[in-house]
DNA sequence: GCCGGATTCATACCAAAGGATGAGGGCCGG
DNA sequence: CCGGCCCTCATCCTTTGGTATGAATCCGGC
């Protein structure tokens, strides 16, 4: 379950990407207009202004993207209530005691405390714990939380 | 920039007024290594891209000035809150950042998950999540989310 | 000016959570 | 009968979470 969390951060990398795509687009136009238009004859300090300027705006753009395209992540994905938990309980194979797991985690037990709550043990916890962050595909039990509520399957 | 952060409440007019003096000592700093290095010889690629680099650098920190105190804190607060939820958090002092963190929360991000959205470091995170769970009177971060939807803190 | 709250950061330590692996027993259908 | 699934438990290890303590800055109010 280690790759789940590298694979979380990957919006910030695409972010990274697309900043090195726009940043080689950039220095390619303006050896284009450099050897189009004002190859040795106007004066550098207007060069080095239009890149200051452009890069300064390319700047900008990538703090916004960095900066509310993470927070705003929630908003674009707001599906839960279509009803259909039971389904999706049994398209993603969770068991009836995966499910009671989930939902002490929810209501925001320890491992001790549902282990205690269910009569089982800790590891017994932990196992059914694991196998339901591999059936939803997450990496810690808040995400599972907040997940399974995005699919129905708890209130 | 070290301590940029911390100027994050300043006015608009001291990001512009702090935007203008980084500009001139970005020029300064350019002028010096034009007359010190750049005469003798060095390659203009070099020149624009430390230009390049230093105003990208310089865009990204006004990028998120711009767009990280203003629109972020002006949304939130008057169209859609119309429950009692801001009296709850207004009753229970949580502060604007411990908000955000418990939103982060809630969508299952790690404490440095959080810190890097956020742009600042994991022990302020953890600062501002013990203080939050002193205030909602809860020991895990499951437990705060949990109890913050019931709430009305969080949707 | 001084004080308190808010925010930031740092360090150290302990508890909890998660990952990996293995294993045993019960139940069911081929 | 035997393979497959579920539930159970165990151990070892790493990562994350949480607490405690201290300190720095900034800002608004007294």
């Amino acid at each position: 379950m280690a790759k789940a969390a590298d694979l979380r951060r990957s919006g910030f990398w695409t972010t990274v990407v697309l900043y090195g795509l726009a940043l080689a687009g950039l220095v390619f136009f303006l050896k284009y207009i450099e050897y189009r238009f004002w190859v040795r004859d106007l004066r550098m300090e207007v060069y080095v202004g239009v890149v200051a300027v452009l890069f300064t705006a390319l700047g900008i753009w990538v703090g916004k993207k960095l900066l509310e395209g993470r927070p705003a992540d929630a908003p674009p994905a707001p599906p839960p209530p279509p009803g259909p938990n039971q389904a999706v309980i049994a398209d993603l194979g969770i068991s009836a005691r995966e499910l009671e797991v989930l939902g002490l985690m929810a209501k925001g037990c320890s491992n001790q405390e549902i282990a205690d709550q269910l009569f089982i043990s800790l590891p017994t916890v932990k196992s059914h714990s694991s196998n339901l962050f591999v059936k939803l595909d997450v990496g810690r039990r808040t995400q599972a939380v907040h997940k399974a509520k995005e699919l129905g399957i708890l209130p």
